[in-house]
DNA sequence: GCTGCCTGCTAAGTGTACCAAGCACCTGGG
DNA sequence: CCCAGGTGCTTGGTACACTTAGCAGGCAGC
């Protein structure tokens, strides 16, 4: 029963979340003001981080914080599976995207979650 | 410039709230599954609790997590881009989704619309 | 009186979040 | 070749979040 098993997907998602921003582990790092080392050792899974880090994490790479928060399982009181509903609503609802483009990113998150209405 | 001010801010609102529960503090200890001492400590302003003890607290005295995050400081600010950036919020929070299956998703999505931050 | 149970607090210890220094590995120039 | 500057990771240490054991005082009943 290892705590450590939901920490390292809070670190692989850090690390993701970092690549995606094109950021060195120094870099993020240094925005989020903890040392590298450290950063590294979250990121790995062996360490979770404190509210605060996450929450200086979440402002250098502008995510919210409440998107961190969940993602470290702390906010989750409501875990409704109204997650998966989110992603397709936000995707209909969003102005800047075409109907085919719509329709494509509803496809491939279909494809990947599995589901099949 | 002390930094405890807001925490003593923080301790105060959880013996308020303890109270206003009518709780001991050794009942509102044993709910949140901290030590009597620590949480004594807690509401002292001597310690920061983490945010886990932070959500076992909140849950014991039945108030949401976002309030004792926005009273411990660490959720303030950064309320603004919320509706432009629901599609990709909900993808990182989407829990079928695997790490790489959120960065796939979001190169698309950025693509699309266009984004580049 | 003294037990026993409640209240909150103190003391001393353990675990771990976090840091500074430095290592090992690449890659690109001189 | 070798130094410069980038990457991520290891080590050793400090500070503090958190624990268990125990103290002092207030109020019941015996």
């Amino acid at each position: 029963m290892n705590d450590r098993d939901h920490l390292k997907g809070l670190g692989e998602f850090i690390r993701t979340q970092r690549e995606l921003a094109n950021l060195s582990l120094r870099q993020l790092a240094d925005l989020a003001k903890v040392s590298n080392p450290y950063l590294s050792q979250v990121e790995r899974g062996l360490y979770k981080p404190s509210a605060e880090v996450l929450k200086q994490i979440a402002k250098a790479l502008h995510l919210s914080a409440e998107t961190f928060f969940h993602q470290a399982g702390l906010l989750d009181e409501d875990v409704r599976n109204e997650a998966a509903d989110a992603v397709e609503s936000s995707i209909k609802l969003d102005p800047r995207l075409t109907p085919e483009q719509k329709d494509t990113l509803i496809r491939v998150y279909r494809g990947f979650v599995g589901a099949d209405r």
